[in-house]
DNA sequence: CCAAAAGTGTTTTAATTACACCCATGC
DNA sequence: GCATGGGTGTAATTAAAACACTTTTGG
């Protein structure tokens, strides 16, 4: 008879920043493994799980831990098992989680934690290429149907922003007058009343995401972690789970 | 210091049958619980996750020994960890998984293991009420753009039987005209040339489900099972991920 | 006035829905 | 023939995409 299963916590950090031309990509923070197996390879950030920690509670620390930020939204991704996966059987829960582009510029990096740009993830430790690339595809597909989009901006944001992200994540060109309707009818955000001052042309209306609204539609599991909020964090926009 | 976390499996099985009217309803099946915590009441079906075991291994099991059944579709649901959903803390990944109704009939039922139609569903033991009507409502989800509703289905059927397996699923209505045609368009069955005798009607086409394609589109990770098939059965037409 | 992005309007295209109607069989 | 579901056709509605055009600012 063989030892229980040992389970882990890790999570998948995605934010948006300029590269060297300037150009906004879609960024994952890695840390560098000190420690065999796979040292000295990158990896998705994570520890084992403390048995008093709740799982998302340990992802979001994951997530404090390699970057000092806090997740503007924060899901479960999967629950990643095969016996082969790691030389010990490990159990991952694996989270994936979107903090601001403003902040993130500030976040730590050095030499064992650093950003990769999400089209040159070098291979990494375990299965986690895998990981990551599930990440990735979850993303790109929920932004497509929900507003975690807005997950990237800060509190105020033009509606250039917001296309901006949606064409980053989603790889192509979006017609500025539909994308202006569509955000409008899915009822994504709400106007402030301010301007955008000191642009050299008209200045674009400033929006702040709707608060009556959630990141995601409710699936039965979000709406009992929103209605009886036990101790969650409030500056994690939805708890959601996957969908 | 407290305990590892340790591991458990559980599987949300559902299949098609007829209640009292013959009338045919979604169905769960459901074990009693007979030991504390919760003894008496029913839960999910599950077993602490065996270190030798895949966790889809472990889920396909935990359907096997409640109802001797395999899966005709099995898929990652969620991993269930708040510390306060157990007295000993449980990290429980669940699955769920369609049964075709031709051999749920057949299925064993007894005191301890029984089926409940998915809308009158009795209170469960531990957090399983609520991972109930997630599944549910995950299985109702993806039904609406997935193929997943052939898992309830023999070999062959005609449209009128998938038709009302979504209209059971989904609780309403379907447009016999717009379904064939919503049916053809997606490139979901094949038909098989044969016509179902006996009928006090016109004879309809008997289909077989589209071996070339899989029952949801392929994510990242149902890609790379397929590819690099592991000693996954063959009787599983997806391995899928969430999605 | 010019450049540039904000913002609005209109046309085209495609997908969805609603619903009328014919077809083929057992009885 | 007639009842019944199988199967086809078509018009109406709605949503998505394409693209022309007007507006407002800084320089």
């Amino acid at each position: 008879m063989s030892e229980a299963p040992a389970v882990a916590v890790s999570t998948v950090i995605f934010t948006l920043r300029p590269d060297d031309d300037g150009n906004v990509r879609l960024a994952v923070a890695l840390v560098r493994r000190i420690r065999a197996p796979y040292e000295g390879l990158w990896a998705l950030p994570g520890a084992p799980l403390d048995s008093n920690d709740d799982l998302q509670t340990a992802a979001a620390s994951a997530l404090y831990t390699t970057t000092g930020l806090e997740p503007r939204y924060l899901e479960q991704l999967y629950a990643f098992g095969q016996v082969d996966r790691s030389p010990d059987r490990i159990i991952s829960i694996v989270y994936w989680a979107l903090v601001g582009a403003d902040e993130a510029a500030a976040a730590r990096e050095n030499d064992n934690v650093a950003w990769f740009f999400a089209d040159a993830i070098p291979p990494l430790a375990f299965d986690h290429s895998l990981i990551a690339e599930y990440a990735l595809w979850r993303l790109r597909t929920k932004v497509e149907y929900s507003r975690v989009a807005l997950g990237f901006l800060p509190e105020t944001f033009t509606l250039a922003q917001l296309r901006e992200v949606y064409e980053v994540v989603l790889g192509k060109q979006l017609d500025p007058g539909n994308f202006r309707r569509m955000v409008e009818s899915a009822d994504i955000v709400q106007p402030t009343g301010l301007r955008l001052a000191g642009t050299p042309h008209r200045p674009p209306q400033l929006y702040r995401y709707n608060p009556t609204r959630d990141l995601t539609d409710p699936d039965p599991l979000t709406r009992v972690a929103s209605a009886s909020d036990t101790g969650n964090r409030d500056d994690i926009r939805t708890l959601g789970a996957a969908s």
